[in-house]
DNA sequence: AAGTGTGAAGTCTTTCACAGCT
DNA sequence: AGCTGTGAAAGACTTCACACTT
């Protein structure tokens, strides 16, 4: 149970079991069931079992899981432990509902430097105390405050030499808002977000199942 | 190869051709094969050709496809076509971000309104001559302005009932960026992003691919 | 020679169903 | 009686491989 492949799926899923298990700690669950979970996020109760059983044994037969002790493992399972410092680059107005978006904060992911190459923006306070600095600083500024993810929002266009810049100071991960691939060497991992695509895939499921033939 | 079911990660994908043959056409080529496509995004050719064989034939053995008629396609098959005009609900920084962001409006996607419930921001003018206006009208602007997608952007506690006041109104999708799972009718459609599950996730692959065990 | 369209094979993911613990 | 953990079955999706067209 132990040296398996994991499929992707169960990776997002994962991430959203942690919110799910934090909502029902703070409502003061104590103790959880699969088919609890399951049915709040609108999935199968033998999903969320085969999910967890691939990282190990977190409940008691009979009784169910342990909220804390679940939410926890789930924690230590998404490498939450772990320090996450960012930086973002490109300070358009997605940029900068990011650097004050508290979601981040709160999970773990702690905002230490925004970048942007528009003269106008470098210096301009954020609520953060945090401020908008040169692109061309990056890398030290990288390496002198351990970020280990960078968030590309910048044009499609600077969005490959952006990676490119992040990759050279050495981030580990990388979140991508830009509409295009990047080309990445292996050992840095990316997370793309398109939002056209998605008001694209839902404009789809929408006149599917509204107007054209049937399903 | 009409009457099939349609995968969903087909769905996913086909909104990305789209932008894929786009730039394309702007590039200046006036036909394209799937292994193009297919290299451009990182996937294989005999899928991008399986994904539109769920729709019709609409390249040339032997020749490709003309790129120009394949993106016409693509948009009719992905409803793009029809007028979607949207609504905003929540304008905190995500939500003005999005109501400013290009990429919606030159994909098709008309903003229409926005709305929130604080009487502070009532009124205060936003960048394309859109105002923001309370909650309480929603249902008779909805109509009145045919808007018939709805984003959310408010917080997680209010998003319920956000949703059903834009069901209410008679939207027949709703895109949610709020983290909860939202209760809907079958008839109106969902697209959730959740942008901490996406940082969570990649902080998992991270983790995996560089501490932990062996995968 | 080059490239599509598509059944069939292969792979990945979900669901079932039940042994096993409390 | 209730609920987990998990092999095995079912189902979904991807890739192959090749007939067919230009």
């Amino acid at each position: 149970m132990d040296n398996q492949k994991i499929p992707k799926p169960t990776i997002k899923r994962l991430a959203v079991y942690y919110r799910c298990l934090e909502n029902i700690l703070f409502s003061g669950k104590a103790s959880v069931s699969s088919k609890e979970i399951a049915d709040e996020l609108g999935i199968k109760a033998s999903q969320v079992r085969k999910d967890l059983s691939y990282f190990g044994e977190f409940g008691r037969r009979g009784v169910g899981y342990s909220t804390q002790q679940l939410l926890e493992s789930v924690s230590d399972i998404l490498g939450m432990r772990k320090i996450w410092n960012v930086c973002i680059v490109g300070m358009g107005n997605l940029g900068m509902a990011l650097a004050v978006y508290p979601g981040l904060s709160k999970s773990g992911f702690f905002i230490k430097a925004l970048f942007d190459n528009n003269p106008n923006k470098i210096g301009i306070p954020i609520p953060n105390d945090l401020s908008i600095e040169p692109i061309s600083i990056l890398k030290s500024v990288v390496k002198e405050r351990a970020i280990n993810m960078g968030v590309i929002t910048v044009p499609a266009e600077a969005a490959q030499e952006t990676a490119d810049a992040l990759v050279d100071a050495g981030v580990q991960g990388i979140v991508n808002f830009a509409p295009v691939r990047l080309n990445l060497p292996d050992s840095v991992k990316v997370e793309e977000i398109d939002i056209s695509v998605s008001f694209r895939s839902l404009a789809f499921s929408i006149s599917l199942h509204s107007g054209r033939r049937r399903e």
